[in-house]
DNA sequence: AGGTCAAGACGGGCCGTCTCGTCTCGCCTA
DNA sequence: TAGGCGAGACGAGACGGCCCGTCTTGACCT
């Protein structure tokens, strides 16, 4: 009757083992060919040990995501006080963690999985997604009451106009995400974004005045 | 050694057959479980005949799609003259098919399929992106003709601007495309487009700032 | 003693291929 | 013009194989 494991006594050796073994085996065979039971040979680890602790292929990948992109570095916004500047180094680490060849097979593949998996869904949103939007938020609202965005828009929306362009252009494959399109997309979005000519309104008049869009929370 | 098919033989009937009851399987179970057998079964239609013409679900999919879309409507980019009513309506009617309960999941499939199916890239490369991209830059162009949109800016770069944000959001599940999020979202895009409105003392301390072209501005 | 562990057996579902007999064509010959 | 022939697509479904998710066993570790 005890559906729910103990964590005090996990395994701490197999979790990481299983970790490494599913990051090594989707950069070798890809998110499809990757099965629980290669995972559990690879990791020396029974497979009940997986689905004791995991509900789904796509949960053990996307702990595996978030263990490695936490080896690598771990989510700073660059400030410098200067939009432009700022904005063209946020568009290029984010362009560079979708194109990094350890991050991006996992990338894909927990940005799949989310669509028919609803309890992935949340995970990401708590776990990697909120996180890294609520930052983007202050950065954004740091940036308004510079007066360097437009002060108006909802920092939601701002920054789906910020990540949107690039995440479509890598989820269609409509193109490369290289130097070039990183200039030209940040002297096309710069502009949108930049508060509009005239004297800027405070925060103050805007304060809980645009109803955000329900969206993730922070 | 005969590899393909000859399509002059192939039976219409069945093609249609498959193709609607993948359309339907699809919305009755999703697409994680929709199966080739079932989809042989509905449609009263050997395996055979499946794995002849299509070389995987993804694909059947896609074609299901292409079909269900083409009955609905064909693409049709408004044009008044009036650059924003024409933007809200352009993203409002690519919202609509995206929230479409009967487009919807194959879209997701669809999108899906394409991150470890490079097959499925080209073909929707080919039948579905590449008519609605060109006819969109064609649009961004005419517009930039007018002086409507800063035509410094690369038309493929406006696509990824406009659809990006609308395509982030849907993709990554972080909020709803109802009227009020298009509604921000136009208006917060529409700056960009329409070359530079008055004077922004923002845009000089900007290096390497966009080249402004006298509009028309309301 | 109770719970996790590695190892692997187990039934089940779906895969993609194949085999079978039928049906529809286009072509050849009388 | 009629009739026979071969090629190939068709519906149906058998087949081995892979992987699923669960279950069992005995060792190990508190």
């Amino acid at each position: 009757m005890s559906n729910s494991p103990d964590p005090t006594r996990r395994s701490n050796a197999s979790r990481q083992a299983i970790l490494d073994a599913a990051a090594e085996l989707i950069a070798e065979v890809g998110f499809r060919r990757l099965t629980i039971e290669a995972i559990a040979v690879r990791a020396g680890v029974g497979k009940q040990t997986i689905y004791r602790w995991w509900p789904s292929k796509g949960a053990v990948v996307f702990d595996a995501l978030l263990a490695l992109q936490h080896d690598a570095d771990g989510l700073r916004i660059p400030e410098s006080g200067d939009l432009g500047v700022d904005l063209r180094l946020l568009l290029r680490e984010t362009a560079a963690g979708l194109v990094d060849p350890h991050l991006e097979e996992p990338y894909r593949a927990v940005l799949t999985e989310i669509q028919h998996d609803p309890v992935l869904v949340e995970e990401l949103r708590e776990r990697l997604l909120g996180p890294l939007l609520s930052a983007t938020r202050d950065w954004i609202r740091r940036a308004q009451d510079r007066c360097q965005i437009n002060a108006a828009t909802d920092p939601a929306v701002v920054v789906d106009v910020l990540y949107g362009p690039l995440f479509y252009r890598w989820l269609l494959r409509t193109g490369p995400l290289d130097e070039d399109y990183l200039q030209a997309l940040t002297a096309a979005v710069l502009p949108v974004i930049t508060a509009s000519s005239g004297p800027n309104p405070l925060r103050a008049s805007v304060e809980g005045s645009p109803p955000v869009v329900a969206g993730i929370e922070d």
